[in-house]
Formats: C-alpha cells, structure tokens, sequence
DNA sequence: AGGCGGTACTG
DNA sequence: CAGTACC
DNA sequence: GCCT
C-alpha cells in the first residue's frame, strides 16, 4: 500500500533546518546525489527557480516538452492539466476509501512512469507533490506538480547504485515508508507570544498520513525506531542531551577521533566531530544500523561508516592507527599540560621533547609562569574531584564572599551542576542583589583566600570586563542600562590546596556576576562546550541576539536585553533568572544534567 | 561556496 | 597578534 | 564533516 517513491532529492530552499530535518525523515528513498535522483522537491513554485536550483546543483539538464508527444504522456495526460506554475493547493480531502482506491490505482500507474521512465529524466516538482502522496498515501501523478522537467546531459549516467529503491517490483507493495510516517508530529516547543506564532501554527505539513501501515514489515528489516521532535535540530540547546546516552561506546570513539583531529591542528574537524557527538548522545535509542545515523543532525555519511567500521572491527582506523603513532601520544601529554594548547604541543615535539622531563630540563625557562604552574602540578590536575570536595571547597569561596557582604549567593556551575560524579575542575558564581556589591570583590575576594592559604596560585584574574557596557562606539547604547552598575562579570582561575590535609592542588574557577545577568552567567557556565557554542549559534541565527555569559545583546543596535527581569522585577535567585533567560530566547528549559552534548 | 561561539588574559 | 583559557 |  505505501507509495512506491521513486528516487527524491529535497531542495532546502526556504525551509528551515527542523522542517527539512522532518520532511527528509519521511522520504525513504532519499538522496543527497543530483545526479541520482528522479525527482527533486522543493518549497518553490516557479519554473525559474527551478532551473536556478538545477544550476545550483551543478546538474545540467536540457529540457524536455512539459507536454510532449514523449513517452512522459503518461505523467501528462491524465486528469487535468493545470497550468503547472500555478498552486496546486487541491489537496483533494478525500474521506471514502472509494476514492482512496481509486486514486490508487492511478497512482500506481504513475508510479511505473516515474520510475520505469528513461532513465535520465528529472523531474522538478512541488513539495506539495510529496506532502499530498504521502497524505493519500499513493504516488500521485506529476503534472499538477510539475515545475520543470529535463534530461541530464553529460553526466556519467553510470546509473549502477540504485542503492534505496529498486525497480518496480511490484511484488511486495509492502515496501515500506516505514521510517518515514511513523515519525512524530511537529515539536510542541513553547510558542512565546509575541514571535513565533503564527508561523508556527501555520498549519505545517503536518500531514500525517493517517496511514495505518500494520507492520508487514515480513521479512528482514525491522523499521527503524522513531526520531524524537528534538532531534530535528541542529541547535543542540533545543534537545535533552543525557550523560549517559545508549550509545556511549560508539560516541567515545567519536570523541577519540575528535582528539587526534585536534592534536593534528584540526578545528573544523573537531567542530564537525563535536556536532555529531552531540547529537548522537541526544539520540535515545541503541543504535542497529549505520542507516539510522545518516537521519540524525550533524551526522552524515561519515559518521555512518565509521560506525559499520567499529560495529566490525572493534574500532576504527583512525584511532588504530594513532595507537601506535608515537607522535599523537606524546602530543597529548604535552596537550593536558594547563596552558599548553595543540599548537604549543606540536612546537614542543618539533624541538625534539618527547616527554614532561625533557620539557624540564630543555625548555624550562621558555615556559609561561602558568605553564610551569601547569607541568608543576601535571599528575594533580588530571585526577577528578569528588562531589563532596567541590561542595567543601565552594563553601569555603562562599563564606568568604559573605564575610564580605551576608547577601552573597553561589551557584556551583560546571560539571558538577550537570550532575557527575566528579570533575576536573571547580567552578562557582557568585552574585548579589545588590549590584554594588558585585563590583570589585573579586580582587578582594582572591587575597582573602589567598591569606587563608587556600589559593596557592593566581592563573589569570579578568578583573573587569566592565566597561564593556559604556564603550561609547562598540555599542551605541540604546537600552541605556540601569544608571550605575556596567556590566562586571569577573573571574578568577585559581590554584587551590585546602591547607588542613594538604590533599591534590585542584584548578578553580570563580566567576562574579551582576544580579541582572547571573542567569546568563549560570546558563553560560553550565552546559558543555558544543551546547554553549549552539546556543550562541541559536541565538545568533534565530534570535538575532549575541550571547555571552556575562549577557545577551540585540545584534542590531548593540542593545543590552534583559530578559531576566521584567515587570516581574529581577529574578529572587539565580536558578530563576536562568529560567527566565530559557524563556525569553524561546527555549525549552534543560535541566543542567540535559546539557551533557559530550 | 562559506560558515562553524564569544570573550579576555598572557606574552 | 597568536595562543590559550572557560563552558 | 556537515549545513545552508
């Protein structure tokens, strides 16, 4: 019963990633190739377009009659021949499953053509096309769709892969769209008043063909397993991402590879390789096939076929080679030395050092301070903190800043916030309601734990990220914040020894926010890497905003926003500001043990 | 074909 | 300015 | 390496 679909390519021509994220999902006979497909989509209506697109695709083409005497008769010839630049919003609602019948069995006329038809003929058709098949669940004739119609030319036609969709054997009418509809409808994201709306409601192509499809699935293949709404994004902020996703093993194959691809100097790698470790560890289900990875964001086909490479052999090889690569073992080594970075690692392996005593005995005095800091205390800060260790020593910062000023109050950020067993390092926020207290305690709040003997080493101190807020020019101040307080978000990174048992030197981190922003500055220090850098991206592409941690701005006029009070007032804690600031960019809350995107 | 996070200290 | 840091 |  399900459409036998021939060979599709969709355009992502005005559609937005989730959409086409969606739409793909229920195309089972997909292709990325032009040159392999029969049919192209996309969100256009004109005959121009059309052939702008084909030009984009570098497909050459020479154009055949729309209604030629050529054997595409039967694509042209059955009902009427509306003029093919027109809206073919007919959508015809047909209830009665008389109809339904009827237009099947024409459809399956079409079916043939499509398929069967010369093989180097591509259609350009309206996605409508698509949406009204799969809503009749029958492969409707073209002409109604039809926006241009062409004969590849040039192109090696070695047509040999027809790796999705065979042809038509029409024995087992039981293909299935199986991936394809059982795919959720659209994501119910919280619609903010204002923005959204009516778009959003816009009817989508929530399509949903009320299809039934018991499972014959008969044979073989099992379909594969849904793909959540969430994970029609490429926003890694807009999904659940959990420390420990189902797919663990595979993803720490990932993150090796990723490793080797940042020690060899390579930043896009990484980025691309971070984008896939995101989204399979939102991925919820064990995966089976390499198939069900190329649906995923930010996966592709590489990732695919890294994965049937280390289903086969245990890992892939990439990483079995970098085993016995001398070169990336030292690299990595010099690379966890805090303050040496994959372009210094690399210099120190070129001057001939192969381990952390070379690095003493040949280089010591070419070393940053925090370097030395850093070879120093080498076997220290690679072992983990314990929970309880971070809460002592955040208790600590805390009662300090209270001696201060009572009003203090801590959120402990990092890793701990999202809920691991232990971290690496030790991350706090500090704020207070009162913004003039937030100003300048952070020097003050150093030498008081520094006398105390609990900071042994001062790394780096940003002591005013200040006058960021009255730059005169950078920003035209347009919101004009609240008179006095500019924007302060101070940090200090700090080596830290509790001074009773004398136990490991551990790295901290503290970070000063004002009371306006602390919501940011929570948000912004609790999520991993890829999720803060996608929520940058978000608020960038979607939002038009800048994100930082020390606030959000409008990228327009450089206008501070606040979306953390309101004429609610400012936020009674810092856990409520984060929520508001969730809100206001029209995001989903995630708990903090859901921005784990590894 | 171009983009891929945004910021600040260090040297 | 390039490199490193933070998440 | 993948997305737009």
């Amino acid at each position: 019963m399900a459409p036998e679909l021939p060979r599709i390519l969709l355009l992502p021509t005005h559609l937005q990633a989730d959409e086409l994220r969606e739409l793909e999902a229920r195309i089972p006979t997909l292709t990325h190739n032009a040159h392999e497909a029969k049919v192209i989509l996309g969100k256009i209506s004109r005959p121009e377009r059309a052939l702008f697109e084909l030009r984009r695709l570098k497909l050459a083409t020479e154009p055949v009659a729309l209604e030629g005497a050529e054997g595409d008769e039967a694509i042209g010839d059955k009902r009427g021949r509306s003029d093919a630049a027109e809206v073919p919003s007919k959508r015809p609602r047909l209830s009665g499953s008389e109809a339904l019948r009827s237009r099947a069995d024409e459809g399956h006329v079409a079916t043939l053509d499509l398929l069967g038809g010369s093989g180097d003929v591509v259609l350009v058709l309206k996605l409508a096309w698509l949406l009204d098949s799969l809503e009749q669940n029958v492969v409707l004739p073209a002409d109604d769709y039809l926006l241009y119609q062409g004969r590849k030319i040039s192109s090696h036609s070695a047509q040999a892969s027809n790796p999705g969709t065979p042809q038509p054997r029409k024995e087992d009418e039981t293909t299935r769209s199986a991936s394809a509809v059982n795919d959720s409808p659209y994501s119910k994201r919280t619609t903010r008043p204002g923005t959204s709306s009516s778009t959003a409601s816009d009817g989508r192509l929530h399509s949903e063909p009320p299809t039934l499809h018991r499972e014959t699935t008969s044979e073989h293949e099992v379909p594969l397993p849904p793909i959540p709404d969430f994970l029609h994004t490429t926003y890694s902020c807009q999904r659940p991402s959990l420390v420990s996703p189902p797919n663990a093993t595979f993803i720490a194959e990932l993150k090796a590879i990723r490793t080797l691809r940042l020690l060899r100097g390579d930043q896009v790698g990484v980025r691309a390789y971070s984008t896939s470790i995101a989204s399979l560890a939102a991925y919820p289900h064990l995966l089976q096939r390499p198939q069900e990875i190329e649906r995923l964001p930010g996966c592709g086909p590489k990732i695919a076929q890294l994965y049937q490479q280390w289903t086969e052999d245990g890992c892939t090889d990439e990483t079995r080679k970098a085993k016995t690569d001398t070169e990336l073992v030292v690299l990595k080594t010099f690379y966890d030395i805090w303050g040496v970075g994959d372009t210094t690692a690399r210099q120190f392996f070129k001057k001939g050092w192969r381990d952390l005593d070379d690095i003493v005995e040949y280089g010591w005095d070419s070393l940053s301070r925090v370097q030395q800091i850093g070879v120093k205390y080498y076997d220290e800060f690679q072992l983990k903190i314990p929970r309880d260790e971070t809460e002592t020593i955040a208790s600590v910062i805390l009662a300090h800043a209270r001696r201060v000023d009572p009003g203090f109050q801590m959120v402990i950020v990092g890793s701990y916030r999202r809920g691991k067993p232990s971290s690496g390092d030790v991350d706090v926020v500090l704020s207070h309601p009162d913004e003039a207290q937030t100003l300048d305690i952070i020097e003050r709040l150093v030498s008081s734990l520094e006398k105390s003997n609990f900071i042994t080493h001062t790394l780096s101190v940003w002591t005013k990220n200040s006058e960021r807020g009255q730059a005169p020019l950078a920003w035209k101040g347009e919101g004009r914040r609240a008179g006095s307080g500019f924007d302060t978000l101070d940090k200090a990174m700090v080596v830290w020894q509790n001074p009773q048992d004398k136990g490991p030197h551990r790295r901290v981190d503290i970070i000063i926010s004002p009371w306006k922003t602390a919501g940011c500055a929570i948000l912004g220090w609790s999520g991993e890497t890829t999720f803060q850098r996608d929520l940058r991206r978000y608020c960038k592409v979607k939002m038009g905003f800048k994100f930082d941690s020390s606030g959000v701005r409008s990228r327009a006029d450089g206008s501070w926003v606040d979306l953390e009070s309101s004429e609610r007032g400012p936020a009674p804690d810092m856990e409520t500001a984060e929520r508001r600031v969730f809100e206001g960019l029209d995001l989903e809350w995630r708990p903090p043990a859901e921005r784990c995107t590894g």
